[in-house]
RNA sequence: GGGCGCGUAGCUCAGCGGUAGAGCACUACGUUGACAUCGUAGUGGUCACAGGUUCGAUCCCUGUCGCGCCCA
């Protein structure tokens, strides 16, 4: 039994707590089954949501885009593995708990602040559940997995271990991407450009064997760190210049001038310092001419005291009045450095023209502050080598939409940086590394034992080694280090010999899907491509669906600066699950939506209307219990005889072939499509209004009767089921209350292999032919009363149709079989074929050209 | 500066070689025994612009303009 109105608050608390419970053969009915074989599985690598975000209507489009083709894949059979995690280690972890707090990491023990993260972690993530739970992921809670939890370490250090020993990953003092807000090193992913409002100053150098040379820079307070000036060979000067020394000011220390094609003369003077570092290309100058590593900036971003200056490899020719300018600089931060050296310059009077300039300047994404170049130790996965077998394994994967691959190829192709895993921070994964400090053999590296994974080396040991023998790695790996082997986490296995469980590695990797969105295929996409092959020469999915993002109404971005975010949970309470689902389903892979609530109401419409058309529908089929099969054996029976029934079950048929296709293409989108105009266009405009005649008895016999209800039975269960994936709540709700008798026997119709099947329809093409044609009459009898302004109770006293331009052989023979229906469905009370109309009377055309039609109305009731 | 995507009815979008489609909005009519959270019908577009290919172009090619994103 149905209610009148559809109580949407009850409606949805109830499934949710009833799809948690087991019930299905004893299993819950998203559970993964981990006894079958790969064949029949369908393994998603879910997106971990990184747990310092807060909830926004981004996860609820790209999680629920998912959710539908883990739907249709359950459905249609599969053995869906739809793990969840929640990506909770790391610097944006620690930043968010910072904040929360008010307190700061580097003020208390490592231990503490680590505790304090994982309380904090917890809050949020339950957010996160509440918040999925509430949009009916199908996802199986006992898969949840943590980044940060011993088993997500395991993973990924084992990870870290392959590719240690497999020579993939190197640990040495080179030029690293710093912040020094966050005293970390950054991997070139998290690097922002930022324009920046700065000056270029002209500055004179001094010529050994007298002279001066002009430079050009930004960056002034970096001349102490200079080790050579280029020069384009076009230059017109590079040739009295080249081969000779310059004298840098203030620090007297004389620098080669060499020359490289990569000093643009039309830039300032055409001359510029190389320095430890001030850009990429001064890394690149360095490497190339072999020029010395002159530090002069610190972890923290300031002037040091410069201990090894006057030493062999920087020598000066006045030492006093350097180490003057040292002293005065020295603790000063970059930028009051720039400052001060701009005044002793000015002061030596070697300071040319200030010339104003907006400039590029490379930031950390999270903290904002601009980024120094310094030399440190860390750990990097050596990728710039690899570039051509990364584009050809990201050519192994279906990407959807295709043109998304375009994005990774580019950022492959335009890699400056070896992969930099390795963090100064805290709440993370520790590399399972430690120094020897054994004599003989000071610094070599140790590695832990497979076996012993997780470790921790500020603790732990490794086997062999007393606690004073060794220097434990004192870092943490970047959160992608880790999220990186999500499939693996979910595997249980990374690579040979670091197996957790080889049996289930082999069933669950690589995986069938990765979902995600566009703004980090340079990152999490990136990443894990490159440990799948690094570990397996696999590539980590078969298909990635890449998702668009969710925009305010106005096609702008939602931020909580512009003050335009809607949050999931307002819409969820006034709209429902069932209809912000809807919303999401109505967009394809890969493109940004706007948030529409004319789309939330479409969605409100269309389940008002699926509610009562189910509940007119619902009376007619009640007592038939289990009796109909399908509709191709219940036809073959002789049960299903009208052929408007045979109309609309072959019109479903074709139906569930187009949403099949779609959704098996993950156009989930144009599946939703198909299904909607069947149900509003063919079922509820067309086949209700003319079944009713029969239906209520008015029309035939029983047997005519009982033909309308199987085909009513069918048509309703097969559109639920249809509809499933994108209205989980309601279709529950409609198909647990009618078709009870089905569903004793087989649970939820969210259940696995609950999805129609082709070979259970049957089409009739006849039938559908003259179906067509009674829609097409009727719909031509309706346009014939609203052109006459009349009610649509309106009878009409005399119906002619004649043939048309495109008309069937025989009109008569063809509409024979739904005459009855027809006549009823139009309030036609006289009824005649002819072969031309009779003149005068306004006659009309069907849409489809093939019927003439006169409505003679009847005198309006007085 | 490079790459990618997008510009179709007032709005949100589909179509992608053969006389322009849907929903919303708007207008008119209508409470018909599932539904007024409704029904039926209608109005509405030189498919951004300019060239080219073709018997024929919204659809293919080239260029221009505008918007968005990614990367320098």
């Amino acid at each position: 039994m149905m209610s009148d109105k559809y109580d949407l608050q009850a409606v949805e608390a109830k499934w949710r707590a009833e799809w948690e419970r087991p019930r299905v053969n004893g299993a819950r009915v998203y559970a993964w089954n981990p006894t079958e074989s790969r064949d029949t599985s369908y393994v998603i690598d879910t997106p971990p949501p990184t747990v310092s975000g807060y909830l926004h209507m981004g996860h609820i489009y790209s999680y629920t885009q998912t959710d539908l083709i883990a739907r249709f894949q359950r459905m249609a059979g599969k053995n869906v593995c739809y793990p969840i995690g929640f990506d909770d280690n790391g610097l944006p972890t620690e930043r968010l708990v910072e904040k929360v707090r008010g307190i700061r990491a580097a003020d208390m023990s490592r231990a503490d602040f680590i505790k304090i993260c994982h309380e904090v972690v917890q809050e949020s993530e339950q957010d996160f559940r509440n918040l999925f739970s509430a949009i009916a992921l199908s996802v199986d809670w006992a898969l949840e997995y943590q980044t940060i939890s011993p088993h997500s370490m395991k993973t990924s250090q084992s990870s870290v271990l392959d590719l240690f020993n497999k020579g993939h990953l190197t640990r040495k003092p080179q030029p690293s991407l710093w912040d020094p807000a966050d005293r970390t090193a950054l991997a070139q992913a998290e690097v922002v450009e930022k324009e920046m409002p700065g000056f270029m100053w002209d500055v004179n150098f001094g010529l050994e064997g007298g002279g001066t040379v002009t430079i050009a820079t930004t960056r002034p307070e970096l001349i102490g760190a200079c080790g050579a000036l280029l020069i384009h060979p076009d230059h017109p000067k590079a040739g009295e210049l080249l081969g000779r020394n310059a004298i840098s000011p203030l620090y007297g220390v004389p620098v080669p001038i060499l020359a490289d094609e990569k000093a643009d003369p039309e830039k300032g003077t055409g001359i510029v310092m190389c320095c430890t570092f001030g850009d990429t290309t001064d890394i690149e100058w360095w490497h190339q001419h072999g020029l010395p590593t002159r530090v002069i900036v610190d972890h923290s971003g300031r002037m040091t005291d410069m201990p090894e200056f006057g030493g062999a490899d920087w020598p000066s020719v006045d030492l006093e009045k350097a180490r003057e300018a040292i002293a005065a600089l020295k603790g000063l931060t970059v930028k009051q450095a720039k400052t001060k050296v701009v005044e002793l310059l000015e002061a030596a009077g070697v300071l040319g023209v200030k010339q104003e300039v907006k400039r590029m300047v490379p930031c950390a994404e999270r903290s904002g502050a601009p980024l120094e170049i310094i030399v440190t130790p860390q750990w990097f996965v050596k990728v710039l080598d690899k570039k051509a077998a990364l584009i050809e394994k990201g050519r192994q994967i279906n990407w959807h939409p295709d043109y998304m691959r375009v994005r990774y190829e580019i950022w492959v192709e335009n890699l400056k940086w070896d992969w930099c895993i390795s963090r100064q921070r805290y709440f993370g994964v520790p590399f399972p590394f430690w120094y020897s400090k054994r004599p003989g053999e000071e610094g070599k590296i140790l590695a832990a034992h497979p076996d012993d994974l997780p470790v921790n080396p500020l603790v732990d040991l490794p086997r062999g080694y007393e606690a004073h023998e060794v220097e434990p790695d004192p870092d943490v790996m970047d959160t992608w280090a880790t999220s990186s082997v999500s499939p693996q986490i979910n595997s249980h296995g990374v690579a040979e010999g670091m197996m957790i469980d080889p049996d289930r590695h082999a069933k669950l990797f690589p995986s069938h899907l990765r979902p995600q969105a566009h703004e980090i295929i340079r990152t999490w996409a990136f990443y894990t491509i490159v440990k799948a092959m690094l570990h397996e020469d696999k590539a980590p999915w078969q298909d990635i669906a890449i998702s668009g993002w969710c925009l305010a109404e106005d096609r702008s971005k939602m931020s909580k600066s512009k003050g335009n975010v809607v949050t999931p949970h307002s819409l969820l309470e006034k709209y429902g699950a069932d209809c912000v689902r809807y919303w999401t389903a109505t967009s394809r892979l890969g493109l940004d939506t706007a948030l529409s609530e004319d789309v939330l109401k479409i969605g409100k419409r269309l389940t008002t209307k699926l509610w009562n058309a189910a509940r007119f529908v619902g009376g007619h089929i009640a007592d038939l219990g289990d009796a109909p099969t399908t509709p191709k054996a219940d036809a073959a029976a002789g049960l299903v005889t009208g052929a408007l029934d045979k109309w609309i079950l072959a019109k479903l048929a074709r139906t569930l072939q187009t949403a099949t296709d779609e959704n098996a293409k993950y156009e989930y989108a144009d599946a939703l499509n198909a299904v909607e105009r069947f149900f509003w266009d063919a079922f509820c405009d067309n086949y209700l209004e003319l079944v009713k005649g029969r239906a209520y008895g008015d029309v035939g016999g029983e047997a005519d009767k009982a033909s309308a209800r199987y085909a009513l039975f069918h048509t309703l269960e097969t559109v639920l089921r249809l509809f499933a994936p994108v209205l989980p709540f309601m279709t529950e709700e409609i198909y647990q209350g009618l078709f009870t008798a089905r569903h004793d026997k087989a649970g939820s119709i969210h259940a696995r292999g609950y999805w129609p099947k082709a070979e259970d329809m049957v089409i009739d093409e006849a039938a559908e032919a003259t179906g067509d044609a009674a829609v097409a009459i009727l719909a031509a009898v309706r346009k014939a009363k609203s052109l006459a302004k009349v009610s649509l109770k309106t009878p009409v006293a005399r119906l002619t149709v004649a043939p048309g331009p495109s008309a069937p052989a025989d009109v008569a023979a063809l509409l024979a079989p739904v005459k009855d229906d027809l006549l009823f469905a139009g309030g036609v009370q006289e009824f005649a074929v002819v072969e031309s109309l009779p003149e005068g009377g306004e006659a009309l055309d069907t849409d489809d050209g093939a019927f003439r039609i006169l409505a003679v109305l009847a005198a309006p009731a007085a």
